[in-house]
DNA sequence: TTTTGTGAATTGCTTCACAGCA
DNA sequence: TGCTGTGAAGCAATTCACAAAA
């Protein structure tokens, strides 16, 4: 399955050939877990070890890595600087990118006063709400950030490059809201909105519900009550 | 190398043979779905509508209520407001559910503030944090909640019959306050740190990782500067 | 040795297609 | 007719197992 397909100073993410979307999941825990290894100063770590910590097999880490290319080293493991190096070019977030966040109620002020976005390459550059009393409002924090209005929104993906946005709104704006960001160009949205967003084919959408997470957990946990049909 | 294989679930409907884990995630989806219907007074639902709005297949649909009984009506489809009742007692939310959460920072008075626990059966009666400054600090809103202290928290378990915990504590923090989560006897843990738990068999954890959704949306729009080595 | 990378085998999930019922 | 429920088929993802490399 592997022609001579040298990757050196060639082939930046050539062999997309069909990647199943699970290893790209695990391949941002790969990436975090990763750094927790830097962090504490290993060099190399083996697929075996890696996946205990994930709870994942041997095999499933190496097969995950070799979707994208040649990362091991065999008898030694994986280099972690190298890897964590790889997988975030992989991702595209060896580069800081600048997003985007619409919604400044409790929970686009507690997104935008989380340090992880930034740790993770990721720059909130702009701050939108459709609520007037809040435009003008400066953002807490080292930011800078003053929240402005929806209209402004489009000449501020253009002028300074935002793909992607953060979608913190109540639920019944949310889709007025993202064809809003669709129009003005931005072509991956994040949306905390527990509703489902009608999307142009070629924009990106990742859903978080806080909801359905609890859901899954009172499933799993089972009935209080353990009778009853 | 066999990653640890828990979950005993105690069957609450006959046919518990083995559930896939999409299909429960899925069902979640369902039901906020159901919900909009139920909403716009809609009556009935066939699995080819249900299936369009989430982009799925109407054998999926079906199928997916198939592993949990006969819950439709052919040349009908499915009540809506039957349909809404089963999922809800599949998913252990017919009943409001004690939740507490630990951690006060942003991420923890958002979480508070969203409405959307209590819309869908689940009640926050507890906060906690390790910083002693907010102990005593009243939470604003309707709840008048206020924060305690964590050597609190196992006698509130146990009175309250918590079985469920909301972890939004820094990731340094997680572990330990996890660790005293599941002595006091929680069963279920939603995790919004960036680490990974190592918890005991017979305790599901769910994690919540804003950064990773945002590096998978990176990933599926892919790099702005697209030649490049 | 140890450990990777990968074809082959296996497991699991989704779709197909149709019998049965309203 | 319209639609569900479900075995069978098809496809996707994971695990196995081993050759090659250090």
């Amino acid at each position: 399955m592997r022609p001579p397909k040298q990757l050196s100073v060639n082939a930046p993410m050539a062999k997309t050939d069909h990647i199943p979307a699970p290893a790209v999941k695990r391949l941002s825990l790969y990436l975090r877990q990763l750094e927790t290894f830097h962090a504490a100063d290993r060099k190399t770590v083996s697929s075996r070890e890696l996946g205990a910590v994930l709870s994942l097999s041997d095999a499933q880490v190496r097969k995950d890595f070799a979707y994208f290319g040649q990362f091991g080293h065999p008898g030694i493991g994986y280099r972690v600087l190298e890897l964590i190096q790889r997988v975030r070019r992989i991702l595209g977030t060896d580069k800081t990118s600048n997003v985007l966040l619409v919604g400044v109620g409790n929970l686009g002020r507690a997104l935008l006063a989380y340090r992880g976005f930034s740790q993770r390459g990721f720059d909130v550059v702009a701050v939108f709400d459709a609520d007037a009393k809040k435009i003008g409002q400066k953002i807490a924090g080292p930011s800078r950030l003053v929240v402005q209005s929806l209209e402004e929104l489009p000449g501020v993906v253009s002028d300074s490059k935002v793909r992607t946005g953060i979608l913190a709104v109540p639920a019944t704006a949310a889709q007025g809201v993202a064809d809003i960001m669709v129009a003005a160009g931005i072509r991956g949205i994040l949306n905390f909105a527990p509703t489902v967003l009608r999307i142009e084919a070629g924009v990106s959408v990742s859903s978080v519900d806080l909801a359905v997470h609890l859901e899954q957990l009172s499933f799993q946990v089972g009935p209080s009550d353990p009778q009853t049909l």
